[in-house]
DNA sequence: ATTGCCGGTTTGTCCGACAATCATACGATC
DNA sequence: GATCGTATGATTGTCGGACAAACCGGCAAT
């Protein structure tokens, strides 16, 4: 028997109203920073129960499209916070059973180009942020959580001297779901500071001196160095990422 | 006035119960396919109301930890769709302003490093699903959505050639957002269906050799005719990029 | 084996209600 | 005049209850 009529998909009302909101947000007719109507005033333009507009609003809210500024009641309109986003790819990309070398492969492909890039790119205040996080983990002895947490921000520095929201973006799940066994592996390895703190210098240098090649190929050192580190560490790589 | 009080920040109930199945989910206390309680039965369990329960799983549902099953009533815990997450990211970059250089930039970047690995990983299978997306976008001749949808089909094959999830999670919101601007370049530029044929080939046969380096310059040479194809079109690379 | 029917369960949607919070305006106090 | 307290209205968060529609399992009828 061959299926002759494909299941009709009667949608529920709570996101036919969301899918509604969110064309008008996405299509930007709904601008940034725009306050909502209330529920109640939405729930009369739709012809719904408020219930159901409120079932709309929290599709919206997790999707990062609508968002309450603090101190006020109103949902206002907002563009999605790249962490937020991240975090629901970080969240997929664990619950898909990715491995530590999954991470660290991808971070292999993407970080070089992206130092090459930012080497070109960064403005004066970019190199300004990326010294500084470069300073804030060679300044922490103590505790790995903010070494990691240093580390990270590291990267995002460069991720935006590269001026492209893309590449930012793309980087950010990698660096959350690198975390946790990174600051296992500082933990560990004695040495692991000494030379993160070492690249980190060198990638300085090769950003203020607007050198893309060696900005390059110190990313590569510093992404390799992470590897020896894990085996260091004896953490296997096929292990699977752990919930930051 | 310096701020010596933190805001302190109540959640809602409904984020709450969010919050608290989510981490279910992501632990893996709950299992993927596991069915979840009745909404009414998960009210007594958290001893709110229905409707407050109803919200929250709005939110698991919009982040795609949970889902209903076809002719299902109750939810059932999911992992994440790849398609579902990247349209999340492609809002996000959407709404950021993001141009068609940034993502083409990105494209440079990523694609070739992932076609050099898929000529290391790719399996008898990848190729053949591979070929056959270069097969379907050669046989194209006559409408553009359709080409463009082989095109992108025949990246995303060779993104699953990688055996690396988080490679081909994050091309995804690139073949999103590249998809309306290709149209256009193809619907526009007479010659560019033959040379991304042409590319195809390529590929396909560095793939099928297991030539990294080859597989590595064709991709490359593949994703610089697109900007020429844009130049070509006479679509400007500083214009946003436009909803798919 | 298919069809039709029945009762129990679950969801989608609605209605109405109330406390807590926020915005604003209006006085009262210093 | 500036600050504070308060009254008032709007809005959200949460609740309880309600009902139609759809699904599930079983059972009877054809």
């Amino acid at each position: 028997m061959s299926v002759e009529f494909a299941p009709l998909l009667l949608e529920p009302a709570y996101r036919k109203v969301a899918a509604t909101i969110g064309e008008r947000i996405l299509s930007r007719a709904l601008r940034e920073g725009e306050r909502l109507p209330s529920e109640i005033e939405l729930a009369r333009q739709f012809g719904v129960n408020r219930s159901t507009v409120r079932e709309a609003l929290r599709e919206l809210e997790s999707r990062g499209l609508v968002q309450r500024r603090p101190g006020s009641k109103l949902m206002s309109v907002s563009r999605p916070h790249h962490a937020t986003v991240a975090a629901g790819v970080s969240h997929a990309l664990l619950l898909h059973d990715v491995t530590v070398r999954n991470v660290w492969e991808a971070l292999t492909i993407l970080e070089p180009p992206l130092a090459e890039t930012a080497a070109r790119t960064r403005s004066a205040a970019d190199l300004e942020c990326i010294r500084a996080a470069a300073d804030a983990f060679s300044a922490q002895r103590a505790r790995a959580a903010q070494a990691v947490h240093s580390c990270a921000e590291f990267f995002r520095c460069i991720g935006r001297a590269t001026h492209n929201p893309v590449l930012g973006l793309a980087q950010e799940p990698l660096l959350q779901l690198l975390e946790p066994s990174l600051g296992v592996m500082i933990d560990k390895v004695p040495q692991a500071r000494a030379r993160i703190a070492t690249a980190q210098r060198r990638l300085v240098e090769a950003l203020e001196a607007r050198e893309p090649e060696l900005a390059h190929q110190w990313m590569a050192r510093h992404i390799r160095d992470f590897r020896r580190g894990y085996e260091l560490a004896g953490i296997d790589l096929g292990l699977r990422v752990t919930s930051a």
